[in-house]
Order: structure tokens, then sequence, then C-alpha cells
DNA sequence: CGTGTAAGGAATTCTGACACG
DNA sequence: CGTGTAAGGAATTCTGACACG
């Protein structure tokens, strides 16, 4: 029992069949999505594509916007300024 | 971003192929521990099981448990007597 | 008792492409 | 632009069994 719950968020596991469940996305947005650098699956050594929670949260979140009529391009550039601003926050607070 | 940290620790997500990577046991091992209920995956829809991290935590614990010459029954009934203790401890506590 | 292995089938995942609009 | 789909190959996972000890 070594392991603590905070990096179960970040650690990369779940299949795409998993991910399709959980998000109720297909494959092809799945990829799609990570095509156009959304998202950023880390990968067996054969190639099979693992995701995290984070990852699952980000897809969900990633769908709403979509459907709300944001585009992709849109979306990845807002999801960098707030990756950058949680930085800022971090340098700041020491 | 609804979801929180505390179940990712217990959600079924891992295939048993990131198990045998993260705990280095076989999968034949794996299966025949659950085979002996120590440990209870869930089932796809088509079959295939799913771990969840505790999971991997308690495959590990039982893999040294096995080293240090334990047989897996008796690590069973450990187990078992060690969830009750939890049980009381929640009834106790309230 | 606990684990290895070969066997065959079924389901998964991947890539690149064509399609629609 | 964002997504569906058919295509074929490669790797995964499953079960039941035989083996060793």
């Amino acid at each position: 029992m070594l392991e603590n719950n905070f990096s179960y968020r970040y650690k990369k596991v779940i299949t795409m069949r998993s991910v399709t469940e959980m998000t109720n996305l297909s494959e092809r947005q799945v990829r799609y999505y990570e095509e156009k650098k959304l998202i950023f699956p880390e990968r067996t050594a054969l190639g099979t594509r693992k995701y995290s929670f984070f990852d699952i949260e980000l897809l969900i979140d990633i769908a709403e916007k979509i459907k709300d009529g944001l585009q992709i391009d849109d979306i990845r550039t807002k999801l960098m300024k707030h990756e950058n601003q949680v930085e800022k926050m971090k340098i700041i607070q020491g």
C-alpha cells in the first residue's frame, strides 16, 4: 500500500474501449482530438493508447465545448491558456 | 471536472496487460488469485477483466506474502479479517 | 499448491483512406 | 471541420487442460 491517491488521476492506464464507454465519444473522435493536440495519451510498447482519469475529464469537457459550438482550435487555445495560468500560479506561489 | 480523486482508486479500468506490467506477476498468477477469491475484477460486456488501482496494491501485497512463504488460503483469511476490522471501525466510529 | 505453457477462438486496436459537407 | 466507415493486420484476452511436484 505504498502509492498515494493523488497519482491515480494522472497515471495512464485506461484503454480506448474504456474511454469510449466513460465519455460516450467514438474512437474516431478520441483519436481526432489527439491528432489536434488536445490530449496526449501514452503508448504501450506495442502502440496501444493509454489514457488517465484526467484525460477522461478533459475529454468530457472538450465534448461539452464542441456541443456548445466551439471549434477544436479554440478549445486547444483555451486549454493552453488555462495551463499557463496554472503554471504562473505555481511560480507566484513559490 | 466533476469527479473526485477518491473514486479513482477503486474504479475498475485497468487491463490484464497493465496489471502484469505494474505488478510483475504473470497473467496466470493474477487469474489464479482471482480463482482463489483474493481479488475480484469486474468484467466488461465481452468478458475481459478490469482491475482497480486498489487491486494492483492488493496484488503487490499478495505477491510479497507469497514470497514470504504464506499460503494463499491463509492470505485470504488475513485479508478478510482486515476487511472485517475496517467494517467494525466504521460502525464504531459512526 | 502455485505456476508455466500450447491451443484456438473471439474481440481490440491501429493506420491510412474515402466520404460528406 | 469533425466524424463515420470498411479493411486488413497485429496483439490481447479468454477458457480448459496438461504438466510438475
